[in-house]
DNA sequence: CACGCAGAGTTCCTTAAGGGAACCCCAGTT
DNA sequence: AACTGGGGTTCCCTTAAGGAACTCTGCGTG
């Protein structure tokens, strides 16, 4: 399918597509974050091709988003997020966010989340790191900057 | 390639993944959020193939992230985002502040976001819709929701 | 010590999707 | 009547995803 290299444009949004951008590689870090940390435990749970996991997997490792760990003598690997991958998760809260609001329907989210330092069910509000007010796009000025030159 | 279809999964990320996880979707809505709102310039700025384009634009105007509008007598079209998609750029502000802090490197961001609010240069962060405190992915439980059940 | 087993991948074939270039259609403009 | 420019189609080629079968490695058991 001789895929366009997105890792070459000057842009953040592509650069991350290239890191998590192919299929199932958002859906293997949601596993591997809520525990499905071995390769036939995603592979059952996500019903992904074992040869395309292989791939997202080697891919996400190279990129130092999962690290690759041995948990017995025997030639036995489990998955487990770096902090750079644990800050995709992020990403993923964010997308939960939007497809529990637009997609879910009737039946409601799939999944809850329950903050920790309230005990609250909610779910993530973006907002201004530097102000604290809501930060949407509507809100904000795009510049060029200093990563933007030829 | 019999691509796997997301949305039949029980997952807001999967669902998600279906409206924009394909190749070059969310540069597209990237486009259209900087002013890039017609077929040619979108397809210049990003040097997608006319025949894909065409295929992503269908796809995001059927599933309401889009909107197609004639801008002329002749048959001139622009694409414009809904209300849906607009908030799908928050996504993107995220993505982007991932790959700001870990693929920029030396030559720093390629875009700045400046805050209407405050009027700082500034990026997003992700807090607690219920208690405004920072909530990232380590801060929360994941618990089966409504939208669950077999 | 041979056998079996389970985890973690390979290999190989088929099918479909992306890339790219050429082509087409429509409605003003000259 | 010919030209132009936006907005797509068509067609072919290559490559990636699906899927099933196969392999390899070391315990564990009889």
């Amino acid at each position: 399918m001789q895929r366009t290299n997105f890792a070459e444009l000057k842009c953040s949004i592509a650069r991350t597509l290239d890191v998590i951008g192919e299929p199932w590689s958002p859906l293997i870090l949601r596993d591997v974050f809520v525990g499905f940390t071995r390769f036939d435990q995603i592979q059952g749970d996500l019903g992904i091709s074992r040869k395309v996991l292989t791939e997202r997997l080697d891919h996400l490792v190279a990129h130092g988003v999962l690290e690759r760990r041995a948990y017995d003598r025997r030639p036995r690997y489990e998955y487990v997020l770096t902090e750079k991958g644990t800050e995709l998760v992020d990403l993923l809260m964010v997308m939960v966010g939007w497809g529990d609001k637009w997609l879910a329907g009737e039946a409601g989210p799939p999944v809850l989340y329950r903050h920790h330092a309230c005990g609250e069910i909610s779910h993530v509000d973006l907002r201004c790191a530097h102000c604290g007010e809501p930060m949407h796009a509507g809100d904000v000025d795009v510049l060029p900057g200093p990563g933007s030159a030829a």
